[in-house]
RNA sequence: GGGGCCGUAGCUCAAUUGGAUAGAGCAUCGGACUGUCGAUCCGAAGGUUGAGGGUUCAAGUCCCUUCGGCCUCGCCA
């Protein structure tokens, strides 16, 4: 075999004179029935070969049966192009590898989709045919750029003292959170291991076990429907610190963010970054996850709406409602965008309707006019205007109704319109920490308090009073990391007291009974004297979507799934031998439809 | 579990809105060609219109069921 000496992206003119022996994939070939050419790609590049009929007439007889795909090697002599021969699109365009041997590795069936058309190509096909798909140079680099951040994570935690420590894959089931994947236990007749939604527990029980700094780059399972940015399996970079406070997680993430950020696409953050409580947050932008790439905070008007003359707002105010809306240059929208398209977007998310009304200068004055302008005083406009900061053309649009779900529309409605009125820089990151969470909702259904983040977020010590008398308002001691509208991280100060513990699991509404079972290992490392500690996760999907630029984490997955759970590649999932089954003491629906069809027939 | 979009040749799409033998570009195969680089030119082959059922004189087109892909609401401590 031919081993190569060099790639197919790293040659140029100073190359020229050079014997070198390439290999890789037949990129595209141009047979002039004399002339033959094969542009030969590998992941550095292309280098184009040629073969001449005159000086090789084997070697050229033989490149004229390659096809595209099929993988070769030559052996040549670097030459320069001749005067308006050269490739301008090509790194290498100044140079072409006159062959002089060439071995038919393998060659391939015509591929399912042509490697340059990928683009276009049904994901479908690309993710069935993966091999084919990440032959292309674009799938190689976000591949790269996974790895290079990886590399960056390991080097960065690896200088700062901490430990890669794996956690088992195989772990304890616990029914908070997302739907557990369950792997069954041969060993143990009906139980099951489920696969970690996070390493959550392992990794403060590292703490308690004096390990102080510890991360992970690890799989994550959560069994929910996917998502574009969402997938069953997914990776986190996973950190846990002992003797620490949010300040200190904050700071050292935001200067490892800060360094990928720079290392792979030469931007520089600014760190410290800036923070918002959650109040803020939900108050401005109606999500705990703001895009702060451009301004357009929400604003509430409850207090106007309510002495309009528009049923709507009043009573709605009147049942406790609130009316709050946002303001943006209205130029490109007609009456009929706004009540047909921005209602229909708006109505997906829940919002029973969409008030717009638009502002319009008169003798130097700005006034409302048209859609609910009329049920409102010159007075009250004018107060909506100040509120708002509007001015000419602008338009305002409002949802009236519970805060949760004003803000549930609201949010999605001013990215899409930034997104329309193009109102931020496409390459811009506007990184925020989302601190001061609370540390539980309301769960109204079910009459008890859910934690926000996870059930072992420690509360502030100002607020451990109020876990006694005002839950409602315990505020905690988490923060997420959010940019651009894509929460890429999260993470809390722990509890590390075992009463503060117990007492959270009172609250959710978590026996001491159901505690102890689930929990109990936990519970008792915490009284064998755990430091405090704290840590966070971020999602390295996301991370790399972000650095890549793209939105589908299946271009930053090697192997991803389908939405409906489905590897399109090796068909998993698929179905097992009864024997397996068998093994493993399990019996499907189907399978136990078959033994009473037996038993029926025997009788 | 709900909503939306989609499925026609290996790939990307078309088919005058229910009408005749389902077309085109690329790819493939054969031929021609001395410098191309999305090569060009000539020719050929290629179809269970995702699957099943129905309406109709007639279905790629309309209806029902089903499979698959994508987006999304719910869900994702």
């Amino acid at each position: 075999m031919l081993k190569r000496t060099h790639t197919c992206g790293q040659l140029r003119l100073s190359d020229a004179g050079k014997k070198v022996i390439l290999a890789g994939w037949a990129h595209s070939y141009r047979d002039h029935g004399n002339l033959v050419f094969i542009d030969l790609r590998d992941k550095e590049g292309l280098t184009q070969l040629v073969f001449n009929p005159v000086t090789q007439p084997n070697v050229h007889k033989l490149a004229k049966t390659v096809r595209c795909e099929w993988v070769i090697a030559a052996r040549g002599m670097i030459q320069p192009r001749s005067e308006g021969m050269e490739n301008p699109k090509l790194p290498t365009g100044q140079i072409e590898v006159s062959v002089q041997q060439l071995e038919i590795l393998n060659p391939s069936k015509t591929p399912p989709f042509e490697i340059d058309s990928a683009e276009k190509t049904s994901e479908e096909l690309r993710l069935t045919a993966r091999y084919i798909d990440l032959r292309r140079p674009k799938m190689y680099q976000k591949l790269r750029v996974r790895h290079r951040v990886a590399k960056i994570v390991r080097d960065y935690f690896d200088r700062l003292g901490f430990l890669e420590i794996e956690t088992p894959f195989l772990a304890k089931s616990t029914p908070e959170g997302a739907r557990d994947f369950l792997v069954p236990s041969r060993l143990h007749e009906n139980c099951f291991y489920a696969l970690p939604q996070s390493p959550q527990l392992f990794k403060q029980i590292l703490m308690v076990g004096g390990v102080d700094k510890y991360f992970q780059i690890v799989r994550c399972f959560r069994d929910e429907d996917p998502r574009a940015d969402r997938q069953a399996e997914f990776t986190q970079v996973d950190v846990e610190m002992s003797f620490v406070d949010s300040n200190d997680v904050i700071g050292v993430h935001e200067n490892l963010i800060a360094k990928i950020w720079k290392q792979i696409l030469d931007v520089d953050v600014k760190a410290p970054m800036r923070r918002l409580s959650y109040k803020e947050a939900m108050a401005d932008y109606g999500t705990d996850r703001p895009d702060l790439r451009f301004d357009m905070k929400l604003k509430e008007i409850s207090d106007i709406a309510k002495k309009s003359s528009f049923n709507v707002f009043t009573s709605a105010v009147e049942k406790g409602a609130l009316v709050k809306g946002l303001c943006a240059p209205g130029e490109k929208y007609s009456r009929s965008d706004i009540e047909n398209t921005l209602t229909a977007f708006v109505a997906d998310y829940g919002a029973k309707g969409l008030a717009w009304t638009k502002v319009k200068k008169q003798d130097e004055k700005l006034s409302l006019a048209g859609g609910t302008a009329k049920f409102f005083s010159p007075d009250l406009q004018k107060k909506i205007i100040e509120r708002f900061e509007a001015k000419d053309g602008d338009m305002i649009l409002l949802v009236a109704d519970k805060e949760k779900n004003a803000n549930k529309a609201l949010t999605p409605l001013r990215c899409k319109l930034a997104k329309d009125l193009k109102l931020y820089d496409q390459n811009c990151f506007e990184f925020v920490w989302v601190v001061d969470f609370p540390l539980f909702e309301a769960n109204e259904d079910e009459k008890r308090y859910d934690s926000l983040h996870h059930p072992f977020t420690a509360p502030t010590q100002e607020d451990l009073d109020k876990l006694e008398t005002d839950p409602a308002n315990v505020c905690s001691q988490a923060y997420d990391i959010v940019v651009n509208g894509c929460e890429i991280g999260g993470g809390s100060i722990r509890i590390h007291d075992p009463k503060v513990q117990q007492k959270l699991f009172d609250l959710l509404n978590i026996s001491k009974k159901q505690a102890r079972r689930q929990f109990g290992f936990f519970l008792k490392a915490l009284e064998y004297g755990a430091p405090p500690h704290g840590g966070i996760a971020i999602g390295l999907d996301r991370l790399i979507m972000l650095l890549t630029g793209t939105d589908n984490i299946r271009d930053v997955i090697a192997f991803p799934k389908t939405q409906r759970g489905q590897c399109l590649l090796t068909d998993a999932p698929s179905e097992v031998d009864a024997g397996q089954l068998e093994e493993l003491n399990l019996r499907t629906q189907r399978h136990l439809h078959a033994i009473e069809q037996k038993k029926d027939d025997q009788k």
